[in-house]
DNA sequence: CGGCTGTACTG
DNA sequence: CAGTACA
DNA sequence: GCCG
């Protein structure tokens, strides 16, 4: 076996190579003596000096044992301090290190087995060593165990993916900081690592199949938690400490279950599992995100939580194998910490050098979906991000590891060169916001990191340099990235461009930045009060500029340059970063009349011209328009249900809406086409109202199709407002309801029904948003078209903004097809907002 | 200077 | 027709 | 109030 047998004796062979490179080599070299069949725990016991002997030069049989020994305490050691998870590498490295223990064993020939019975451990009678006969390994059930092992990693590989992608959403709907989400990311990768400690003893007491069933239940349990909970608090648990327990177990799991069952395959079979969490992170990212526009970030928490229970399926098909390894994992650690190396300067400075590199390192993976959401790359595009630089990186590292391997092979150089590099391209990355430059980031960083990573520990060994040391060195630099990773997401998170997304920073030029869209929008809504509409508009419009703008602004140039933004929003905006507010707003405001003008038009059918009317006529509070005003039918109705109705509900109770109105719609008729349209059908967190678009397929069963639902609705719906037909077939209500359900509030609702053939353009604007449906109509209008609720028509001659031709209606069977008439790629809903 | 989405009910 | 609403 |  080349490992054991370095070119140079001086040069120690880091214990992490690919597994191709053990797989193919030979053997031969490593036969053992009968007598190593039978070892005596106490053998096993063996000082690292003799472990380094066997390393040197040739290799004695009889140290063999030591070898193992030594490398199985690494192993131990590895997977307590380790799992950056964040990256995997380390990981990968651990199960290098453990395939090449299982390699030697194999070699050996000597296979420790160990009845299945959980807990009598500790006794020599549960250890014994046998010749194994080759056919009971490697094949049949083995490559059960082995797809089944390759999965558990794949789910493995969602902890951190999805996570990452996930972050963006939890900052917008819990309306945190995003470095307290962040910590909740740092929470689960260094608890991934360290409940290494507490599942080493538990995946040795009880067995794999225990530890994985556990883990499994309880990643469910704390995606269920998440679901159910509103509290970042308990997120810090339920996504960070415990997940990270969670999957910390699939981690352990498989890599021992399969190495219980193959021995002649099993440099082979590791390698695969490896590239199972490759894999994973890669799959995860895309699923995650559609998940999320589907369900919103919750639902895809419960769902992820749901698929993590396949682990329960495959703990059941793991069952124990032939060989066992695991009873050399509870021989006794050796080695104890040896202050000593605290006294090589090189190793501490290379320790420290690590910190910042893994610092650095850390912090791209995490916060990539967020920096290309905060470029206005779309969410999909962010996870597709992610998917790149795992495949990058997967598609580098055995190659990395192979030429590790080669004796021309510099691993310092290369090492220094490539974390140089990957320095200078993350802080290059800055610069980068357009999709195509992140994707060249993406592929880069996923392939220079895929080499530099794995190197950090190899590095190590050879700085290290006296074998006794080895194992603590190594521990020593795994705590360093582990505390590199807490450290640096959690301070990361305080620094750059996560905050540029939120709108919810304390610190000053953004806190400003995020005030002067607020601020527009006030002014916008003080105008409206005023009547200017179209001042109004222009406000909106630039408020709507400054929320998309993925920067804080930084001069007076740069805001005036934002489209939409002109000259005088430009010298506000300046005023309100300059100074953190706007004196035009403060002396309009705190106008009586203008604070009584919004509050009243915040009844349901009270726009700016009542409200000015009444107010004008001393009418200003609630109590007034109650006692003095005369209401319309609709705005008692409003008046009723004032506070409720300026309430947004949570998105999961339009789901409950969505659910009953469906299931009544489809008792009137089963054929009938029930779609929840609106803000929900965006994917939104909350919902302000519910729309239900209704149709029958047969093209006009459409026809009184209304009052039967509003019938069938029944009290449910609690006021009707409008109830109306319009001429081409639409039929339109707008109502109020109530769920049956304790606490409920009342919400608004909307249903249309619709005729089959224009299905398509009601969708479209049913779904909005309206200011998405305004670019659209604007767009075809300016393409000699006209879009509505009803259709999309062509050849319409307009002059001076009144239509002189309606045009013809185009055909639009589906949504896809609007666009395409349009000349525009097809947008999903929940990219539909702006 | 003139447009800034397009449609439809209520009173 | 003006006012209000829907996305 | 912004833009063509």
């Amino acid at each position: 076996m080349k490992l054991l047998t370095p070119s140079t004796s001086k040069q120690v062979e880091p214990a992490f190579l690919p597994p191709d490179f053990n797989a193919s080599s030979g053997e031969g070299s490593l036969s053992l003596s009968e007598s190593d069949n039978d070892i005596p725990e106490k053998k096993w016991k063996i000082s690292p000096e003799k472990w380094i002997c066997a390393k040197s030069s040739k290799v004695k049989h009889s140290n063999l044992n030591s070898i193992i020994t030594e490398k199985l305490e690494l192993l131990i050691l590895l997977q307590r301090m380790s799992k950056d998870s964040m990256t995997e590498e380390n990981n990968d490295c651990i199960k290098n290190l453990e395939l090449e223990t299982k390699q030697v064993s194999t070699d050996t020939k000597c296979v420790y087995c160990d009845d299945e019975e959980h807990g009598e451990h500790g006794s020599k009678k549960n250890t014994k060593c046998i010749n194994l006969s080759e056919d009971s390994t490697d094949s049949g059930y083995a490559w059960v165990i082995l797809v089944s092992a390759f999965f558990l990693e794949v789910l493995t590989g969602c902890s951190l993916t999805s996570f990452g992608i996930m972050m963006v959403d939890i900052i917008d709907s819990t309306e945190q900081r995003a470095s307290n989400i962040a910590f909740i990311g740092a929470l689960l990768s260094s608890f991934l690592g360290l409940s290494g400690v507490l599942l080493g003893p538990i995946v040795h007491r009880f067995g794999c199949r225990v530890v994985v069933f556990s883990g499994s239940l309880i990643l469910a349990l704390c995606c269920l938690t998440t679901f159910l909970v509103r509290n970042v608090i308990v997120y810090y648990f339920s996504m960070g400490i415990v997940s990270g327990v969670g999957y910390s177990c699939y981690q352990l799991g498989a890599p021992v279950a399969v190495s219980h069952w193959f021995q002649k395959k099993k440099a082979f079979s590791l390698s695969v599992i490896m590239t199972g969490i490759s894999v994973g992170s890669m799959l995860w990212g895309p699923i995650t995100r559609l998940l999320i526009n589907k369900y919103s970030w919750r639902g895809a928490v419960l769902i992820i939580g749901g698929l993590q229970l396949h682990g329960c399926l495959i703990a059941a098909i793991l069952k124990p194998g032939p060989l066992l390894s695991k009873s050399l994992l509870e021989k006794k650690r050796s080695s104890r910490f040896n202050k000593e190396i605290l006294k090589n300067k090189r190793f501490i400075i290379y320790c420290f050098s690590n910190f910042t590199l893994l610092y650095g390192h850390v912090v791209p993976f995490m916060m990539l979906p967020i920096k290309a959401e905060s470029n206005g790359i779309s969410k999909m595009n962010a996870a597709v991000l992610v998917a790149i630089m795992g495949a990058c990186s997967t598609t580098v590292r055995p190659l990395v590891g192979y030429l590790g391997d080669k004796a021309w092979f510099d691993k310092n150089f290369v090492f220094g060169i490539f974390s140089i590099l990957g320095g200078i391209l993350t802080s290059a990355s800055f610069y980068m916001r357009t999709y195509n430059l992140l994707i060249i980031y993406a592929c880069l960083f996923g392939m220079i990191s895929a080499t530099y990573i794995p190197l950090t520990l190899s590095v190590a060994v050879e700085i290290v340099k006296k074998p006794e040391f080895i194992a603590n060195g190594l521990a020593i630099i795994l705590t360093v990235h582990g505390l590199a990773t807490l450290v640096s997401i959690t301070a990361f998170g305080t620094l750059d461009y996560v905050q540029l997304k939120n709108n919810c920073e304390k610190d000053t030029v953004f806190q400003h930045f995020t005030q002067s869209v607020h601020i527009q929008n006030a002014l916008a809504t003080t105008y409206e009060s005023t009547g200017d509409r179209w001042r109004t508009f222009s406000y909106r419009k630039a408020a709507a500029a400054v929320k998309r703008y993925p920067r804080p602004i930084t001069s007076f140039e740069e805001a005036l340059a934002i489209p939409g933004v002109g000259e005088r929003v430009a010298n506000k905006i300046w005023e309100i970063v300059e100074t953190g507010g706007l004196r035009k707003l403060e002396e309009l405001s705190n106008q009586e009349d203008i604070k009584a003008i919004s509050t009243l038009s915040g009844i349901w059918g009270v726009g700016q011209t009542t409200a000015r009317q009444w107010v004008s006529q001393g009418i200003k509070t609630l109590e007034d328009v109650r006692n003095k005003a005369k209401l319309t039918r609709p705005q008692q109705i409003g008046l009723k249900h004032y506070d409720d109705l300026l309430e947004r509900m949570p998105r999961e109770e339009a789901g409950r809406i969505d659910d009953f109105v469906r299931e009544k719609c489809l008792g009137i008729d089963a054929d009938l086409v029930i779609l929840c349209c609106g803000s929900y059908r965006r994917g939104k967190e909350t919902c302000g109202d519910v729309d239900f678009l209704i149709t029958h397929p047969d093209g006009k069963s459409h026809h009184d199709l209304l009052p039967k639902i509003i019938k069938r609705l029944g009290s449910f719906l609690t006021d009707h407002l409008v109830s109306l037909q319009q001429k081409g077939g639409q039929s339109k209500y707008l109502g109020v309801c109530k769920l049956d359900e304790e606490g409920a509030k009342h919400r608004r609702i909307d249903i249309i029904t619709v005729p089959r053939d224009e299905y398509a353009c009601a969708i479209m604007y049913f779904t909005g948003s309206a200011h998405f449906n305004r670019s659209m109509r604007h767009l075809a209008g300016k393409m000699g078209m006209s879009l509505s609720e009803h259709s999309l028509n062509k050849g319409v001659v307009r002059k001076r903004g009144e239509k002189l031709n309606p045009g013809v209606p185009l055909p639009t069977p589906t949504e896809e097809s609007v666009f395409k008439h349009l000349g525009l790629k097809y947008l999903p809903p929940n990219e539909r907002d702006h």
